[in-house]
DNA sequence: TCTATTTGTTAGATTACTCTAACAGAAATA
DNA sequence: TATTTCTGTTAGAGTAATCTAACAAATAGA
C-alpha cells in the first residue's frame, strides 16, 4: 500500500519535502505556505499534518507551526536529494526543458530506490570528472537534438565519426532500412530518422532503439507494412515505415528484449 | 487527481499494461492471469476491468475473456515502452541489477512524459551509433563501481585520463577535500569518497555532485563538522567529512543549486 | 448426470486522499 | 473595543484502490 522506502505514500512525502523547502528559507512552515506551494486545498494540508504527526515524521499542534522530526527531515532530505538528480538528469542529460523535468522528477522522485539514486549520483561525479563524457554528452547528444523537428541523432564527425552525416541519403552509411528488410527476417532497431511527429509515434509504439521487429508483409505505396514487434503485429504505411533504420546484422538471439 | 498523461490513474495503466503483456504471448487474457502478473487478488481485478471497460480501454463482459480496444492498446504500449526505456536505463547505463531495476521502473514508467521518454529513447539510439560514448559508459563508468565497497568514481586512465588514480593518497589530483576548506567559504562537491556505506547516507542527505556546501564550522576529532547545505546545518563527523572532495574553484553564483 | 474444482463476481469494509462549505480562532485595523 | 480579515480546522462527501469472505457460474472428472 504505503510506497516506497519509507513505509509512507507519495502524497506524504511531497508534504515532508514541501516543509523542508519552506525551512530552507522561512523560519516557519504554516498551513498555508504547504498548501499553495503543493497547490491543494488547506483543508487537505490538516489532516496530512495529523498522518504525519502519528508516524512521528513532524511535531505538529493543532493552530501552531510545523517542524520536522529527525526521522521527518531524514526522509525529506532523501525525497528532494532524488528530485535533484532525476531533474538534473532530465535537463542536463536529456536535455528536457526545466518545467516539464520537475513535472516528471516530482512524480518519479517517490519510486527511485536507494541504490538507483546512489547510482545516477555517481553518474554525475563520473561526468564531472571526465571531460570525454561530457563532450559527448554536450556536443555530441545535444547537436543530435538541437534540430528538433530534424531527423534526430546526428553527430559532428569531429565527434563520433562513426554516426556523422549529412542528412542527404548518406544516412544509412551501414544501417538498413526497415523497408528493405527480408519479408520473415528480423532486425533490431539501431534509430528512428523521423520528424518529431512521427518519432514520437513510432518510440510510444515501442520501436526503440534494440527492440526486434520481424517484417512480416512488406508494403507499397498504399499497403502499410506489418511488422511484429513484442509479440504483435503492427502496421506501418510507407512513409512511417521509412523512417526505421535497422542494426544490419542479425543479432544473436542470446539476449531477452523479445522474451519479456 | 488522474495521473500522467493518459488521464487514467497507475494502477489502470498498470492493469493494461499486464493485458498487453499476457495477449502478447497468449491467446486470451483471463481475471486469473492478471491477478497473478500483478499480484493482486483477482476481487479487484473486476472492479478495475469495469473502469476501464467504462473509458472504452478494454472489451470486457462479464465471466468473458478480455480484449484491449484500438485505445486501450496505445496506452498499453506506450506504458510498457516508458518501462522498458527506464528499466534499461537503470542496468545499461547505471548498472543497477534487474530486479531492482524493474521494481524502479514499474512505478516510475506512469510519470516519465512523452518528451522525456522521446529524448531517452533518442539517447539510447545514440549509444548505440557512437563507440566513443558506449566504451566510456561500459569501461569508464562501469569500473567506477564494479569496487562496491571501494571509493566510487575511479576511471582507468586509457579511458578517461584526468580522471585516474591509484586509491593511495594520490586521490585528490586537484581536488579539495571539504575537511581542508575554509571556514565561511563555499565549493561545489566534485565527489563523495567512501565505501557504499557513508557514501549513501552523505549522497541521501543532500551531498551530490554540483550541490553547494558552505564550511560553518570545522570538526576535530570528537568535535563534528558543521556545513551548511539547502539552508540547512549539517553535522558531519570527521571520517564522514572526510570523504567530501570539491571543486577547488570557488563557482561563479550565475545558477541555481542552491535558491531553489 | 452429479459432484468437485476452478474461476469470476459481489458485498462490505478499509485506507488514503482530495474537495467544498461552514465555522472558529487569531491578528490587524479602525 | 469592535470588526474585519486572515488562517486553520472540522464536517461531510466523493473517488480510487485494495482486501476478505461469501457466493455463483463454468469446467472437468468420475
Amino acid at each position: 500500500m504505503s510506497d516506497s522506502k519509507n513505509g509512507i505514500t507519495g502524497s506524504l512525502e511531497d508534504y515532508l519535502e514541501t516543509i523542508f523547502r519552506i525551512l530552507g528559507r522561512s523560519a516557519v512552515a504554516r498551513v498555508r505556505d504547504i498548501a499553495e506551494e503543493l497547490d491543494v486545498s488547506p483543508a487537505s494540508v490538516t489532516p496530512a499534518m495529523k498522518r504525519l504527526a502519528e508516524k512521528e515524521l513532524i511535531r505538529y499542534s493543532k493552530r501552531n507551526y510545523i517542524e520536522l522530526t529527525e526521522k521527518g527531515l531524514l526522509i525529506a532530505r532523501r525525497t528532494m536529494t532524488s528530485h535533484k538528480l532525476l531533474s538534473r538528469f532530465l535537463t542536463e542529460i536529456l536535455g528536457i526543458d526545466r518545467e516539464q523535468a520537475e513535472n516528471d522528477a516530482c512524480e518519479m522522485e517517490h519510486f527511485l530506490s536507494e541504490s538507483s539514486m546512489e547510482r545516477l549520483a555517481a553518474f554525475f561525479e563520473f561526468l564531472a570528472a571526465c571531460p570525454e563524457l561530457q563532450i559527448l554528452i554536450d556536443t555530441g547528444f545535444a547537436n543530435c537534438l538541437e534540430g528538433e523537428t530534424e531527423h534526430l541523432p546526428r553527430c559532428s564527425r569531429s565527434i563520433c565519426p562513426l554516426m556523422a552525416h549529412d542528412d542527404d541519403n548518406s544516412e544509412g552509411f551501414e544501417l538498413l532500412r526497415l523497408i528493405d528488410l527480408q519479408p520473415g527476417s528480423s532486425r533490431r532497431i539501431a534509430r528512428i530518422n523521423a520528424g518529431i511527429q512521427a518519432r514520437r509515434q513510432l518510440i510510444e509504439s515501442g520501436f526503440i532503439q534494440g527492440a526486434n521487429v520481424i517484417l512480416i508483409r512488406p508494403g507499397g505505396s498504399d499497403l502499410p507494412f506489418i511488422v511484429k514487434l513484442d509479440g504483435y503485429d503492427q502496421e506501418l504505411p510507407v512513409e512511417i515505415a521509412e523512417c526505421v533504420l535497422l542494426h544490419p546484422d542479425s543479432q544473436e538471439m542470446g539476449e531477452d528484449e523479445n522474451e519479456e
